[in-house]
DNA sequence: ACGTTGATGCAACTCAATTGCATTTATTTG
DNA sequence: CAAATAAATGCAATTGAGTTGCATCAACGT
């Protein structure tokens, strides 16, 4: 996947937020990640810049509150960012060897039946399947 | 929940841990809370002891490695630790507002078609409702 | 072009997670 | 039952993600 520049800027000026530099570059580099990104691993992305971390770590948090973007997963400790598409929520796979966490096709289906206190409060659900991934695999 | 004295003995010996003051008292926390344990959460929940955090830390470590508790959380960058019953995974309500964990009645039933080299991977599955819970929802 | 408001750079800080090492102690063994 | 041994602990220090304050700069609506 990617984006184009227009795609980039009416994006981000659907959701009230400007067109930086940074912010481009940003948008750029989750359209493109097959997986879901760190802050560490956006900041690898993007290679040798004169952006600050902290610019990089706030526009990934803007985007997430815009919506934009979300946090695919916790795991090992690191917030993972992935653009929001429409394509509603898939399940990942989160590595319990490496913490890498890759997408998966979203051929889940899910049915659940709650009551009580909490019904009222879901508003999404995660699905993680977790293991040990190819590579992982392969070392051991 | 509870647990008593010689079932965490019985535990720990099944899994070549020793049965150390320590242990002990994090095994019962686990298994009198109600829900999923912070690292931070356990300390609170042992009161005022002369035991060091890290000794209460490596303890939960130790417990998830040898297959006692596991990880059943991420989220808010804080490893929450429940004991592995054997009544199967099950799955948790995490508020978006305070980072509380809570378990959910194991209610949920998926089904997944899964190809690709990602499916030998796969060990176990992780599934997260998340919203905001009744307690931020009040406030807001 | 101009001003308002959001974004950036820099530097510092918080806190969970983690580790090295010397000492203590639970279990194993003779 | 005491010595041997491997694990667990206490203490202190370190890592690294996440976060924030503040002065400066730039995007974009008018």
């Amino acid at each position: 996947m990617s984006i184009t520049d227009d795609e980039a800027r009416t994006l981000l000026r659907e959701s009230a937020l400007r067109a930086t530099a940074p912010r481009l570059a940003v948008l750029r580099v989750l359209a493109e990640a097959p997986n879901p990104l760190s802050h560490t691993e956006v900041l690898e992305c993007l290679g040798k810049t004169d952006w600050d971390p902290a610019t990089i770590y706030r526009n990934l948090i803007k985007l997430r509150d815009a919506g934009v973007a979300l946090v695919a997963s916790h795991a090992h400790g690191m917030d993972r960012y992935e653009l929001a598409h429409g394509d509603g929520h898939h399940p990942h796979f989160v590595c319990e060897g490496c913490g890498r966490v890759a997408c998966l096709p979203a051929g889940l289906t899910a049915s659940m039946s709650m009551e009580g206190p909490w019904a009222t409060s879901i508003q999404n659900a995660m699905v993680q399947l977790r293991g040990e991934c190819p590579d992982c695999l392969a070392k051991a």
